[in-house]
RNA sequence: GACCCUUUCAUCUAGUGGCCAAGGAUAUUACGUUUUCAACGUAAAAACAGAGGUUCAAAUCCUUUAGGGGUCGCCA
């Protein structure tokens, strides 16, 4: 069983779709099932409907899951299992106010010392729970931290150990009830029997603490991790909100398509045998171990590039249904057109010029006024090179005079690919082109 | 500051001791083709982070220095 977890507290970004498309990859070559987990455990941060417009995201990329759960759905678990800790003193009640906390931190900091939790209240055991509660003294629940060191063995990172203080006593549930990201996370993996988790590089940290997490909880099966290394921007930075290219939704608005985006998803940091591939072809070849261990950089370029070859694969009469056609002549048209463009976007720029009212004001209008009148009457043409010899002998022009104001009224630009192979395309359109 | 990960052209990579005076792709530049801009074709420029070892032989193994990144919450 393989999962995909987001939290519902912003744009879905490139890193996660990878991990996503990398969860579903795996599930399917294991033939296992794929599920999805929303991490709703932070009220304050949730927006509403985030939710369902990853799911929509996830629905584009053609990444079907067995299953979608919502974590808070679990809150009852999560407590039951918090107690149970407790009771076993494999946890602790932690009554330290914020402002203890807070200067126990500015210490450390002053003592150039790495913060640790100071062990307080780590005596605190559950038969002190009543009490508290009658008292109204609010209090969370820490585990207390392991007496050894934690290994793992990552499958890109390679054997990672952590020392037990690195792990520490942090809080699994919080003053409110409810269970901190660590706890529900690795709770919610046990109950699903999640066997392989894929997941970004700054979760690395986080692995032991829900190894300790599971290991106390008594779960004695093997978990697998595999931590992704991180996208950075131009800059080389960890790619944030700041950054458009990081939100799969901006990426959508700027015209690139989602097999173009899973297929650089793939590519990025990996080898693959070749460049252009579509997610089943992938599957033939892909492998985790792969996945080179350093952060890479978002090259939009490379995306730009990989789009243009994708759209060149589309069919036809599909291609032609994003510029709101229905006909497979102006897909072929907009093929024409990836010479100079790269996005469904740019694509749809020039295929409106092509069929938007025409600009006679310029240095060529009279001479555009005079084809118009031309095409106007003439009868249909098949070829292009008839179509030429018919105007430049009714309109007596040639040369510049000739080619520079005919693109401008077929195209609507100055400059393009060749008209004899746009003519063929658009000659059905003729009449609406040429005015 | 502590802990962890990492280091081949601008970018993504090939490379697992000899086939590497380091290959491919994107981007860049030049030329060709073209009524035009592109695309295309051809070519050019472009990297083993530094220093020490081991070895007949090192991008590849070891040591060390330097750089980059991540994480250190009652966020996920």
């Amino acid at each position: 069983m393989l999962r995909f977890a987001p939290s519902p507290t912003g744009d879905m970004h490139i890193g996660n779709l990878r991990v996503a498309i990398f969860n579903y990859m795996v599930a399917k070559q294991k033939d296992v099932n794929f599920i999805i987990r929303i991490e709703d455990t932070d009220k304050e941060r949730n927006i509403a409907g985030k939710d369902t417009e990853i799911l929509q995201i996830l629905e584009k990329f053609a990444l079907p899951h067995a299953s979608v759960s919502h974590q808070s759905e679990n809150l009852h678990m999560h407590q039951t299992l918090a107690i149970r800790l407790l009771e076993e003193k494999k946890a602790f009640v932690c009554t330290c106010t914020p402002e203890q906390l807070e200067a126990d931190r500015e210490d450390a900091k002053k003592n150039r010392v790495t913060y640790r939790y100071s062990g307080r209240c780590s005596y605190v055991g559950a038969e002190e729970l009543v009490k508290l509660k009658e008292d109204k003294i609010p209090f969370v629940i820490r585990i207390k931290t392991p007496d050894a060191p934690i290994t793992n063995h990552d499958l890109i990172k390679g054997d990672i150990e952590t020392a037990p203080n690195e792990v520490d006593s942090f809080v699994i549930l919080r003053e409110d009830g409810t269970p901190t990201y660590n706890f529900a996370c690795a709770c919610d993996d046990m109950i699903s029997g999640v066997s392989l988790i894929i997941r970004g590089e700054d979760h690395l940290s986080n692995t032991p603490k829900q190894k300790h997490i599971k290991q106390l909880l008594g779960y004695d099966q093997e978990t697998e991790y595999a931590h992704l290394p991180i996208i950075l921007n131009a800059e080389g930075k960890k790619m944030s909100k700041r950054d458009d290219a990081s939100s799969v939704k901006w990426l959508f608005e700027q015209g690139f398509i989602p097999d173009a985006i899973a297929n650089y998803l793939i590519l990025l940091g990996n080898k693959a045998p070749t460049e252009i591939f579509t997610m089943p072809e992938a599957l033939e070849w892909f492998k985790l171990e792969n996945i080179s261990k350093f952060p890479v950089k978002f090259d939009i370029d490379k995306l730009r590039f990989i789009n243009r070859k994708h759209l060149e694969l589309m069919d036809d009469k599909r291609l032609s249904s994003l510029f709101g056609f229905a006909d497979a002549d102006i897909g072929k048209l907009a093929k024409i057109y990836l010479e100079e463009a790269s996005t469904t976007n740019e694509l749809e720029s020039k295929i409106k010029a092509i069929f938007a009212p025409k600009n006679f004001d310029s240095e060529w209008g009279e001479q555009m006024r005079i084809m118009e009148k031309i095409i106007a009457d003439a009868p249909m043409i098949n070829t292009f090179d008839e179509f030429k010899s018919y105007i430049m002998k009714e309109s007596g022009l040639k040369d510049k005079n000739f080619f520079n104001p005919l693109r401008l009224l077929l195209t609507g630009a100055e400059h393009g690919p060749e008209l004899s192979d746009i003519y063929p395309l658009i000659k059905s359109y003729l009449l609406e082109v040429a005015s």
